[in-house]
RNA sequence: GCCGGAGUGGCGGAAUUGGCAGACGCGCACGACUCAAAAUCGUGUUCCUUCGGGAUUGUGGGUUCGAUUCCCACCUUCGGCACCA
């Protein structure tokens, strides 16, 4: 009839006009306000590779929205962003398109600082931080000095990981898949001997095992549990026939009587010295075979077993028996001793070696469901749970009793003692890159290892470097760089080269956000004592054994230093999942399933592209990009748009109206705040599209000029505003609604007008659907009783019957059971 | 092999403490508006059905008056670890 005098809802007209405004004003500055309960939002900083993914809005978009929802509650909010900037990405960039790492990548984050403004976050920019300024990693070499200075950062020469794409040593925990590849280029990496700076997080595993001070998701704490790898057991001491020790690692002691034979791995240093003239041939030829050998060929599981005997015997100490010893790469040299004694009857790896290489298998243990065994003839090892025979002094008893009692034994005869091993090893952090913080020390013929000098940092980055990537740091090619005179004693000095693994940046951006000028310290102590710890922490679990290991690590160590208080660094933690392609891929750009954010920014407005993301998925899950269903978000906006500022219709909407209404209304707030608590971000967009819907009935039938309205406007911008809000800002301007809208409190719930007044009650025969009833809330139970049972369909399907039971729960259900 | 997550309509997903399975949305079908189309609005939409009802939350058991929810076994799938002594 006529057209509609407000203006449609063009999400371009509004959203970058209310991101300068914001802005402007300042909208989300936060600042210390001891008034005021703190709350710290983080979300994990990206690496600024040069465009925001749509990955990057999945993460971000809820983590903002529950952080507005936060400030609405009258916290005082925390929620900045940075870049972690330094890597490899921007080295490699810069060979090929022949651009300085430096400036490609400070291009990159001025490109994705805009990207992410059209997110229209509440990011408080003020904080931002860029681990690539040198007043940045100023402060990550002097972390790395004070570890240095408490024995917590030692250098050490090992057989360590090398990728030959990168050119740099990874840290075990960027080793990954059953190949050993790069993490970050796929590439199976190598091992080399080198001299290189480790991080004692070795020292912290006990401590990383215990997850009591902090609520984060249970398949992250699995995954470091795991990743740490701790085993009890005991470690006990070998002699050779020539009494030369051999230390052994055994999560089984009890077993110890059943030991027939020992095994080093081949790189072990007593090996040598063991093997026998005769044998001396053999063990080499073996030796090398083995070292010739990448990892994966020698650590496939599935591989038959191969050793050598090395002619050498060792005594076992509980019985004195004389056991051959044998080499074999089964035995890695990388965990435990790199020495094992060998109980093949109730170990299967140790049993197959034994079967192939004729070798005693002695039961030790009987377990009770199994006829008694018999070494020589048994097909495979058995589990080591049962009754202790053929053990000495450990006869007859249960094995988990005897795993106490044979340390106990070898603890007094002084063989051994109780022990615990970790699969953990130190944190490599030296890499052999330019684009990385310099590790800030110096080698001085002289002194030695003398760290620089507090006055001396930042150890600059210079730009004038040739940054061809030979397998030496591109610092060692500088001409003048590199030499220096030593801080102690005037003497020449030559700088370390190699820069710091960009995880140690990672580690600490939480703090510098708190006050990213500050030149005196680290952090500003004021800023921490009012902001720390991070409340909640967001991003993907795919950095459960590094980022979210070492930055705990970090946060212990530097207790122990006096930096930072308390245990943990992120009390709560939660993981996003992954948008995948439409083809149900990871989105790579070599299978051109990328979905560009800024274009969908373009077609739909930044307010559409949030709500779509957080109503689409399981937030924990994620899932393919759906093309066709962000239309649903879309025509949702428009509707909602549409509800508040056309011109109000003309209808017979009453006072039971308005109560049904208002009760919608309260139950809907209930609901999504709830969600909001949980980060159960989807249910909270269909609560908000089932009320827009009740919304749009109640307005046919005029509603719009009823005095409910006004309320039910107000609650519903103020839960819509942390989801989408371009949108509900703009609405609640043009209402003549007071500015801004994100400063507004969180509605409260009506309790009272969320109480039904009529409940429908289910009725059941045999638990079976049949019929339902509408009861009067306070109807009595007698009443309900008497009502199903008189009701029609159920006397169908009694049949007659007299009923043995009537189930009745309150204000649920009845169910009559024949 | 071990550890962890997930299996619900054609699709994404919902179901709070063991109590109406399939909210909300996509898609689809039909209708209204339109010369027509788009947009919008309305109705319907798990499957089978003799229209009474029956079946149904990966499969098979169990507990219970009642199970998507709890227990046991298994299957599929996605992650992690893997000769770790």
């Amino acid at each position: 009839m006529s057209i509609s005098k407000t203006p449609r809802y063009i999400p371009a007209n509004i959203e970058p006009k209310w991101q300068r405004k914001w802005e402007a004003d300042g909208l989300y500055h936060s600042d210390i306000d001891p008034e005021k309960k703190k709350y710290y939002a983080l979300t994990m900083l990206p690496y600024p590779s040069g465009n925001l993914h749509i990955g990057h809005w999945y993460a971000m978009t809820p983590s903002d929205a529950r952080a507005r929802y936060l400030r609405m509650n009258g916290y005082n909010v925390l929620f900045p962003m940075g870049f972690d900037a330094f890597g490899l990405p921007a080295e490699n960039a810069a060979i090929k398109h022949n651009i300085h790492p430096k400036q490609w990548t400070y291009d990159n984050i001025a490109h994705m600082r805009e990207q992410m403004r059209s997110m229209g976050n509440m990011f408080d920019w003020r904080r931002e931080a860029i681990s690539s300024d040198p007043k940045y990693y100023r402060w990550t070499q002097w972390f790395f000095i004070q570890l240095l200075k408490n024995e917590l950062a030692y250098r050490q020469k090992s057989l360590v990981d090398w990728c030959p794409k990168c050119n740099t040593t990874l840290a075990r925990e960027q080793v990954v898949g059953e190949d050993r590849h790069c993490e970050r280029c796929h590439t199976p990496v190598v091992k080399k001997e080198l001299e290189q700076w480790f991080f004692r997080i070795t020292r912290y595993a006990d401590e990383l095992l215990d997850f009591t001070d902090i609520d984060w998701p249970e398949p992250v704490k699995v995954l470091q549990t795991n990743w740490i790898g701790r085993s009890e057991g005991a470690s006990v001491v070998f002699h050779t026939e020539q009494g030369d020790p051999i230390e052994i690692f055994t999560t089984r002691p009890d077993t110890l009587w059943g030991a027939t034979f020992m095994v080093l791995a081949p790189e072990h240093p007593l090996l040598k010295k063991i093997t026998s003239p005769e044998q001396k041939t053999q063990v080499e030829a073996y030796v090398a075979e083995t070292i010739r050998q990448t990892d994966i060929q020698r650590e496939a599981t599935d591989k038959e077993k191969t050793g050598v005997f090395t002619g050498g015997y060792a005594i076992n100490p509980v019985n004195n028996e004389r056991i051959p010893i044998w080499v074999a790469d089964y035995v890695l040299m990388t965990y435990g001793t790199g020495a094992i004694m060998a109980v093949p009857a109730h170990d299967q790896r140790d049993f197959e070696f034994a079967r192939k290489f004729g070798l005693e298998v002695r039961v030790v243990i009987q377990p009770p469901d199994m006829p008694a065994l018999d070494g020589a003839n048994m097909p495979a090892s058995v589990p080591a749970r049962g009754t202790m025979v053929n053990s000495g002094i450990l006869n007859g008893t249960p094995a988990d009793e005897a795993f106490r009692q044979a340390i106990r034994f070898v603890e007094e005869k002084g063989f051994g003692k109780g022990a615990v091993n970790y699969r953990l090893r130190d944190w490599l952090i030296s890499r052999q890159r330019y684009w990385g913080a310099p590790i800030p020390v110096l080698y001085c013929e002289k002194c030695g290892v003398v760290p620089v000098p507090d006055e001396d940092l930042p150890v600059l980055l210079p730009d004038d470097v040739e940054w061809k990537p030979t397998g030496e740091s591109p610092l060692k090619l500088h001409p003048t760089w590199r030499f220096t005179t030593c801080p102690q004693c005037g003497g020449k000095a030559e700088r370390e080269t190699d820069t710091m693994d960009t995880f140690m940046c990672s580690s600490w951006y939480h703090l510098r956000y708190l006050s990213p000028d500050e030149e005196n310290a680290p952090f500003n102590q004021e800023e921490y004592d009012y902001w720390m710890p991070v409340d909640t922490y967001t991003g993907g679990v795919e950095h459960a054994t590094m980022h979210l290991m070492y930055t705990r690590f970090f946060h212990k160590a530097f207790r122990d230093l006096g930096v930072v208080k308390g245990n943990e660094p992120m009390l709560q933690l939660r993981n996003q999942g992954q948008i995948l392609g439409p083809d149900g891929q990871r989105m790579s750009k070599s299978r051109g399933n990328v979905v560009d954010p800024d274009k969908q920014v373009q077609l739909y407005g930044a307010d559409t592209v949030r709500a779509f993301l957080m109503f689409g998925y399981r937030w924990a899950e994620g899932g393919p990009w759906e093309p066709g269903n962000i239309t649903g978000v879309q025509r949702w906006l428009n509707r909602v748009w549409n509800i508040f500022l056309d011109e109000p219709q003309v209808g017979n909407f009453d006072e039971a109206g308005a109560k049904l209404l208002r009760r919608k209304l309260h139950q809907t707030l209930k609901a999504v705040t709830r969600d909001y608590e949980q980060f159960e971000f989807n249910t909270v967009v269909s609560g908000l599209m089932e009320l827009s819907n009740t919304l749009q009935e109640a307005r046919a039938e005029g509603a719009s000029a009823a005095p409910v309205w006004k309320e039910a406007t107000s609650i519903y911008l103020r839960m819509l505003a942390p989801i989408c809000p371009h949108i509900a800002e703009e609405i609640w301007e043009r209402l003549g609604l007071p500015y801004s809208i994100h400063t507004q409190r969180w509605p409260q719930v009506d309790e009272q007008a969320t109480q039904e007044e009529e409940i429908t009650i289910v009725l059941q025969v045999n638990g079976k659907l049949r019929d339902k009833l509408m009861v009067p809330v306070n109807c009595s139970e007698e009443r309900i009783k008497e009502l199903a049972l008189a009701n029609e369909t159920v006397q169908r399907f009694l049949e007659g019957a007299v009923p043995r039971k009537v189930i009745y729960v309150p204000g649920k259900l009845v169910n009559i059971v024949r």
